[in-house]
DNA sequence: TTGCACTGACTACAAACGTAATCCATACTG
DNA sequence: CAGTATGGATTACGTTTGTAGTCAGTGCAA
């Protein structure tokens, strides 16, 4: 299992947008995120570098889709997140993180449902 | 209310041991980091100059402070942490995030009552 | 009292970042 | 088929960041 990559600011943008929706062009995500292409490319252009996306050609231009899981980025920079602000606490960083969170009623619901089976579960 | 100033990684760690206690010396700070006390003076710099943090001098050194409560800094961080890694898809990450994270039953309740209390003040 | 050991101020500097512009090949338009 | 527009590759460039070195002042040891 290679190690993920880390990706900066900027690149998380981009990537949120492949996760939301792949395979994209270019242009297609920088209209999405509102930002000049070519910066997009050139975040594009990095992100594929690292092995984070994969593209394909499609006639003259390229189609790119996230090669790594959102799940699995969100879980190591949540986890180095956690550690820096909230010293590795991760329980009172969920906790921040739900109250902080606006939902909706059913949200609310379905996180309710999540927290059942945990305590069914039992530790 | 003057905006928080962005730190970087390098100085969270710094800002942490101050905020674990304070005041400190350049050369305490650094010892408590271990890590080299000119990178450390740096650091410190840097953050009197974003007024993060205090200092009054104590002979011919200073004794640094924090001059921002961390808790301002957690709930900003977190607000960016959340929007950049979780982007628009905020409840699912959450969701997910809840799953895998091991809680006690204590935990769980606790979070139970954040629910409620979400719930009772949507709508 | 004299020089050294520390301290803060200032300077250095490469790598990472954000943001694009330029260059070049090629696909579509007339 | 020529010219133009478009897309990726390459290059650019100021700023930020991490990491520390150099310089200058000063209090303390001998």
């Amino acid at each position: 299992m290679t190690r993920t990559p880390p990706i900066t600011d900027a690149e998380w943008d981009v990537m949120n947008v492949l996760w939301e929706k792949s395979p994209r062009t270019a242009m297609e995500v920088a209209e999405a995120l509102d930002r000049h292409p070519k910066t997009v490319k050139t975040l594009l252009g990095r992100l594929a570098r690292k092995n984070v996306l994969r593209y394909r050609e499609e006639g003259n231009r390229y189609l790119y889709s996230a090669a790594i899981p959102r799940q699995r980025y969100v879980r190591e920079e949540s986890a180095s997140f956690i550690d820096r602000v909230f010293g590795g606490e991760t329980t009172p960083a969920l906790m921040h993180f739900v109250r902080s969170t606006r939902m909706t009623q059913e949200e609310i619901e379905e996180l309710r449902r999540i927290l059942d089976e945990k305590a069914e579960a039992g530790s």
